[in-house]
DNA sequence: CCATAACCTAGTCTTTTACTCGGGATTATT
DNA sequence: AATAATCCCGAGTAAAAGACTAGGTTATGG
């Protein structure tokens, strides 16, 4: 499985924060009575979401989590890459350092990883969450 | 991440499998030779391969491995389903069990998870042996 | 008969995941 | 000024998954 309930739980959470994105911040309590979930487990993923850029906090009373940029300008790939960390079906296509692999003499089945990867990253990358926000009313 | 070693190491193997395609049954200690790993290990992974008409064992001396289908017809998606047991990026678009999830009132994220598997099963499903052969001595 | 191989079950070690705990700092409201 | 609501942070833990190893049995070619 590639994406565990980080992602799962996080991208929800940003879908609530999309909806709401014209009103006040949203407090974690909210989302995670929603969610059915543990506030205290959900701010450890909006710490991720923030050091990314894609949340602005707000401490105190009334305080709460809002959106730092609108939902058309953040992508799934954007939420999930904070919160999985990478996205690759095999690390020896994640990116980040030059991997290693014992079979850098031509290793057959790198291109297929790469193909993979590529199509995973078209859906990530092209999707935001304003594409989910309109398809999720338009049903 | 999405593949394991499994996948890895089990893929790889195939490839080996495929490149001798007509030649006899190939020994799992030749192949975790070349590919420096532990036959015991390897076995594991034949018996998946095995029970999912992909591969055919043949006992005793001279015995082996060989491709129970031909490399044109034996897919990616065939080779690391047999392997990984299932290749969704989230449970809920797995198929298998139609699953469960307290989000069934109106999911608003179900449907990114939807695209994604799409994505990945196009490439999964329409890749070969074959295609992986010929690509490896193209370059 | 013997060497070579597949077959099989169980067990172990490590890593990752999914959390909980217990505090501290900041701010709006009263 | 006091209080309650909220974010912030590091540590720790329990369960599951992943990656193997150990030690045997069975079949087959020469």
């Amino acid at each position: 499985m590639l994406i565990s309930t980080r992602g799962e739980y996080g991208l929800r959470a940003m879908m609530m924060l999309a909806a709401e994105y014209s009103g006040g911040p949203l407090p974690l309590r909210v989302i995670a009575e929603k969610e059915h979930l543990s506030a205290q487990y959900l701010e450890h993923l909006f710490r991720d979401l923030r050091n990314n850029g894609l949340v602005e906090s707000f401490r105190g009373a009334k305080g709460g989590y809002k959106l730092a940029k609108s939902p058309e300008e953040i992508t799934v790939g954007n939420v999930l890459w904070a919160l999985e960390g990478t996205l690759a079906p095999m690390e020896c296509v994640a990116g980040e350092k030059e991997v290693q692999c014992r079979h850098t003499d031509g290793c057959p089945t790198k291109f297929v990883w790469e193909k993979l990867k590529a199509a995973m990253d078209e859906v990530l990358d092209t999707t935001t969450l304003a594409d989910i926000l309109t398809q999720a009313t338009e049903e």
